[in-house]
DNA sequence: GTCTATACGTTGATAGAC
DNA sequence: GTCTATCAACGTATAGAC
C-alpha cells in the first residue's frame, strides 16, 4: 500500500505534467516559463523544481508521455486486415486524438519544428520501424489490387499532416469559422469527409 | 538617385529580415535571440535594435512579408478555370513554396499553434474573404458534376496540411529518411504523387 | 550610420525556514 | 514535503564614443 507521501507525489505530479504540456504547447519550450506552469498547476514555482528538477527534464517527461500515447494510436492501424477498415480507423483515431489532446499535438509539432532536438532518436528508432512495418502493408495491398498504386510514404504523410492539422492550426480554423470552434457534432461530420477524402484518395 | 545611405539601410534592413526569418523559424519567438539574429545576418547587434528598434516589430515585419508572398502564392489558384488545372497549379505552387522557403512555412506554422498574436486580423479578414471565395468556386465545381460532392473547407484545409507538413514537419521526413533530405528529383515526384492524391480525392 | 559597453528586467534554480 | 526569499545568468534595449 502506497504511504501518503508517495500517492501526494505522483498526483502532483501528474498535474504539472498537464500544466506543462498546455503550458509548452502554448508557448514553445523557450516561451513557457516555470512560474506559468505553476499557477497552470496551482502550485508553487518551487515545486516544479522539486519534483523535476530541471525544465528540460519536465519537457522530457512531457514528450515521453506524448511518444507513448502517439504509439496507442498507432495500433489503430493494425487492428483490422482490409484496407478500408484499416484505414478509416487509423484516421478516426487521429483526428479523435487532435480532438481530445490538441496540446499533446501541438508540443508535437512545436518539436518537429524546431528540429526534434530531443525525440530524433525515438524517430530514428521506434517509429522509422513502425512507418517501415506499414509501408510494407500498404504495399501489399497495392500488389493486391486492393487499393491504387500511390507512394506510401507519401499516403501515410497526407494521413498525419491533414489529422494534425486539426489541432496544430485549430486556431487558424476557429478564426476561418467566424470565431467560433467547431461543435462536436460539426467534428463528427468533419471526420467523416476526412476519412472520405482519405479513402477515396486510393480509391476506395 | 537614392542616396548612399538609403541604399545601406535597405540592403541591410532586407539581411536583416532574412537572418530573422531563419531564426525565428528555428527557435520560435522567444527562443530567437536578437543576439542569434545578429549573428545570423553577420550585422552587429546593436544594429538589429538600430534597424527595428525592437525584437517584437521585427518579428511583425517578417511576418508581414511571409502573408504577402501567401496571397501571392494563393493567385495560382485563380489562373485556371477547370478544376483539375486550378487545383494542380494551386498545389504545385503550395509544394514549391513548402521547397523554396521552409523558414517561412515555419514562422507561420510558429505562429498558429501559439494563437496567431500577430495575425489574427489578417486572418479574419482577407485570408477568410480568399477562403470565402474559393469555397464558392469550389462549390460551383461540385454543382456542375466537375468534382465529387465534398465539404469544400475540408479538403482546401487538406490541401493546405499536405502541402505545408513538407516544411514544417522537413526534420521529421528527414529522420524518416535515415536522415536523407530529398534530392530535387525525389521532391518533384513527391510532388506528383501529391497532385494525384489531392485530385483522385474528389474524383478527378 | 556603426559598434562597444552597460543598465535593467526577466527567469531558472536554490537555500533555508517551516 | 512545502513554500518564501533570493541569487545568478541571460537577453533586450540603449547610451554614448567613434
Amino acid at each position: 500500500m502506497k504511504d501518503q507521501k508517495e500517492l501526494v507525489r505522483e498526483i502532483n505530479e501528474r498535474k504539472i505534467i498537464e500544466a506543462a504540456e498546455h503550458v509548452f504547447a502554448c508557448y514553445g519550450f523557450k516561451g513557457a516559463t516555470t512560474e506559468k506552469i505553476s499557477k497552470q498547476s496551482a502550485l508553487p514555482k518551487a515545486n516544479i523544481h522539486y519534483y523535476f528538477k530541471t525544465k528540460a527534464n519536465l519537457y522530457h517527461q512531457v514528450l515521453a508521455g506524448i511518444l507513448s500515447e502517439w504509439m496507442d494510436s498507432a495500433q489503430a492501424f493494425d487492428n483490422q486486415e482490409e484496407p478500408r477498415q484499416a484505414l478509416t480507423q487509423y484516421v478516426v483515431s487521429k483526428m479523435e486524438f487532435s480532438r481530445l489532446r490538441p496540446y499533446a499535438s501541438k508540443v508535437w509539432a512545436n518539436e518537429m519544428l524546431h528540429g526534434a532536438p530531443i525525440v530524433s532518436e525515438f524517430l530514428e528508432t521506434t517509429l522509422k520501424n513502425w512507418l517501415d512495418d506499414r509501408v510494407e502493408v500498404i504495399q501489399g495491398w497495392i500488389d493486391s489490387d486492393k487499393m491504387s498504386a500511390v507512394d506510401p510514404i507519401v499516403f501515410i504523410y497526407m494521413i498525419w499532416s491533414v489529422t494534425q492539422h486539426y489541432a496544430d492550426f485549430e486556431r487558424q480554423m476557429t478564426l476561418l469559422n467566424s470565431g467560433k470552434s467547431f461543435t462536436d457534432e460539426e467534428y463528427k461530420i468533419k471526420t467523416e469527409q476526412v476519412v472520405k477524402l482519405v479513402l477515396t484518395s486510393v480509391g476506395l
